[in-house]
RNA sequence: GCCCCGGUAGCUCAGUUGGAUAGAGCAUCUGCCUUCUAAGCAGAGGGUCACAGGUUCGAAUCCUGUCCGGGGUACCA
């Protein structure tokens, strides 16, 4: 084979769009932004610009007349990678691209490997991704799964932008909730021992509050006092261990933990409160202290001190923003669940105020599951011990349709999981469809090999030629700018989506066209196609934590 | 009351920057395994894109209003 000029996607576009700009500047045309994208309906070729139709207003002329002067241009100036060029109505231009640009790709594919789609956005910059920092108050539910798994994904589209991300991991250590996390572990404690307890007031009611008081029997003996720091800092220990243990099941692994205490320690918080005093932003009212967000341009002013002499939140949480902005990362991304949309515009608005830069901060809100049982909505509180734990799912249908199942829905979507579904019919996952297809090629490169067709990389592209092949090819090479989109998204979603619509194409691609075959010259052809196909959906489930099994 | 998110096929959801005939899966029917994995393929039926206006050459997509669902509006996180 003849070594060829390998024209990618990316610069096919960039050259089709120079030439509509030229062919305008020829006519004289205005030169106002269009669109060159993938045709809807092959009977419109393969990529299609609305420029004609941008342009009808300033022209005050029929759109398909303009289409059609263009398209005269163009014509004159055909590019050895463009077969044809038609006008449909109502005005768009359509180019059909040759058979041979798209063969001449999948030598491109090859090419790049498991690092085909990777883009350079990222090089050499920094990213923090803070997710999960669920507190430390009892087991991860299916609740938090879908913040776990959309934050590592997103984590990871950040890496596959080749950025070096950081999974961080916030936890609020020093509030009322793991105050009264101890005092529940201290009374079950009593309670065991047969002595006099008092069930704190919105207590922890669930069995393993039971089971660390036991832990605590064991370990320190019988003789605690009340109020003993031992209860909150096991408690805090035993918890942490669970809940690191069920993300690592779902093949999740956080490189920072940071927490509250340690801002008040080192003295930010301090630092924090006097810099905003400085400002005039902050007064005493009511016996508690109020940052004063009404001057920031916000409704109402908030409470940053209880008149108990407790924070809320938004206190430490602005105090550790402003470390994670310290820390030079060139983006900071956090992702939140919906019911802290109301509170991260506080925090950036008073960091704003002390003239940290906040745009590179990204604010990532999904909206919540609503776990379905039988039909019915499973309503869930930790701290009445009514949830489903994360760790139970995970066990029951495993970390890829878990993982699967949370970035399968647009994160701005409310998600149903429904239990029966997800546990009885797990073979109807449309996860298994995508692992099928990989299975599926790596049985046929096996099944080759035993026949002595052994992948060469010597191939005649050219013998790439059914329709279903093509398709295939075409969806392959969308892979690089699926990528840069998913940077901008930062939503998994579109590339389940991707990943689903790829797999079909090999599944019909497989119903049509045999790879093993008597002809070894197209065999090497095909097999240097799935081989591409088998990269990308590869490269793609490991954006998303998904495994990519030989056999199913 | 006010703020945020959603409303697309019986169900769960895609739909890129506003683009051409609105798509998948499940469910319901009809075909296809002597041939590389049938967890698959081919086909059928199924729609007032919540509703009403507006902007535009063009609206599921943007704007306004209404209705419905979820969340927030705490000195809870």
């Amino acid at each position: 084979m003849r070594p060829q000029f390998l024209l990618k996607m990316k610069h096919l576009k960039q050259q089709l769009n120079d030439g509509v700009r030229d062919a305008l500047k020829t006519l004289s045309f205005p030169d106002k932004p269009f669109t060159i994208s993938p045709s809807k309906n092959p009977d419109f070729g393969d990529l299609s610009t609305n420029v004609a139709l941008i342009l009808t207003k300033d022209l005050k002329r029929a759109p398909i007349q303009i289409a059609e002067e263009i398209s005269g241009i163009l014509n004159q100036q055909l590019s050895k990678h463009i077969d044809s060029i038609s006008v449909t109505p109502p005005g768009f231009i359509n180019f059909t691209l040759s058979p041979s640009f798209y063969q001449s790709n999948i030598q491109n594919i090859l090419n790049a490997g498991e690092d085909f789609g990777r883009s350079s956005i990222g090089k050499g910059k920094t990213a923090n991704v803070e997710f999960v920092s669920a507190n430390p108050t009892g087991p991860l539910t299916v609740g938090h799964g879908r913040q776990a798994v959309l934050g590592d994904s997103v984590a990871s589209i950040l890496e596959w932008n080749s950025f070096n991300v950081t999974r961080e991991y916030y936890y609020n250590d020093a509030g009322r909730q793991m105050r009264i996390l101890g005092q529940s572990v201290e009374a079950r404690y009593f309670e065991a021992l047969g002595k006099e307890f008092e069930f704190p007031e919105d207590g922890y009611q669930g069995d393993y509050i039971i089971d660390i008081a036991q832990s605590i029997i064991k370990n320190y003996g019988k003789g605690l006092n009340s109020g003993d720091k031992r209860f909150r800092e096991t408690v805090e220990i035993v918890i942490f261990s669970d809940i690191k243990n069920t993300l690592s099941e779902l093949g999740i692994i956080h490189d920072q933990f940071s927490n509250e205490k340690s801002f008040y320690d080192n003295g930010a918080i301090d630092q924090l409160l006097s810099d905003l005093k400085a400002k005039e932003l902050i007064y005493e009212s009511d016996g508690a202290t109020w940052l004063k967000t009404s001057a920031l341009g916000k409704d109402q002013d908030r409470v940053y001190i209880k008149s108990s002499g407790e924070p809320t939140y938004r206190l430490p949480d602005t105090a550790y923003h402003r470390n994670k902005v310290e820390r030079n990362f060139d983006e900071i991304i956090d992702i939140f669940g919906a019911d802290h949309a109301d509170t991260y515009p506080d925090v950036l608005a008073a960091l704003d105020a002390l003239d940290v830069p906040v745009d590179h901060i990204r604010v990532l809100i999904h909206q919540f599951v609503t776990l379905l049982r039988d039909g019915e909505k499973v309503k869930m509180s930790t701290r009445k011990a009514n949830f489903v734990t994360l760790e139970d799912l995970v066990k029951e249908v495993g970390k890829d349709v878990v993982r699967y199942f949370f970035i399968m829905r647009n994160m701005s979507s409310h998600l149903d999981f429904d239990l029966d579904l997800a546990a009885d019919q797990s073979d109807k996952n449309p996860v298994f469809y995508l692992q099928y297809a990989h299975a599926r090629i790596a049985n046929i490169i096996k099944h080759g090999e035993s026949l002595g067709h052994s992948f060469s990389q010597e191939f005649d592209p050219t013998l790439i030629s059914e329709k279903e092949e093509f398709t295939l090819i075409k969806h392959l090479m969308r892979f690089p700018e699926l990528s840069e989109q998913l940077y901008e998204s930062l939503e998994p979603q579109m590339l389940a989506t991707y990943l689903q619509e790829l797999a079909a194409h090999f599944h019909k691609f497989y119903g049509k066209c045999k790879v093993i075959t008597d002809d070894s010259a197209l065999t090497q052809s095909r097999l240097a196609l799935i081989t591409c196909a088998k990269l990308v959906l590869s490269n793609g489930l490991h954006i998303l934590g998904i495994s990519t099994p030989d056999r199913m």
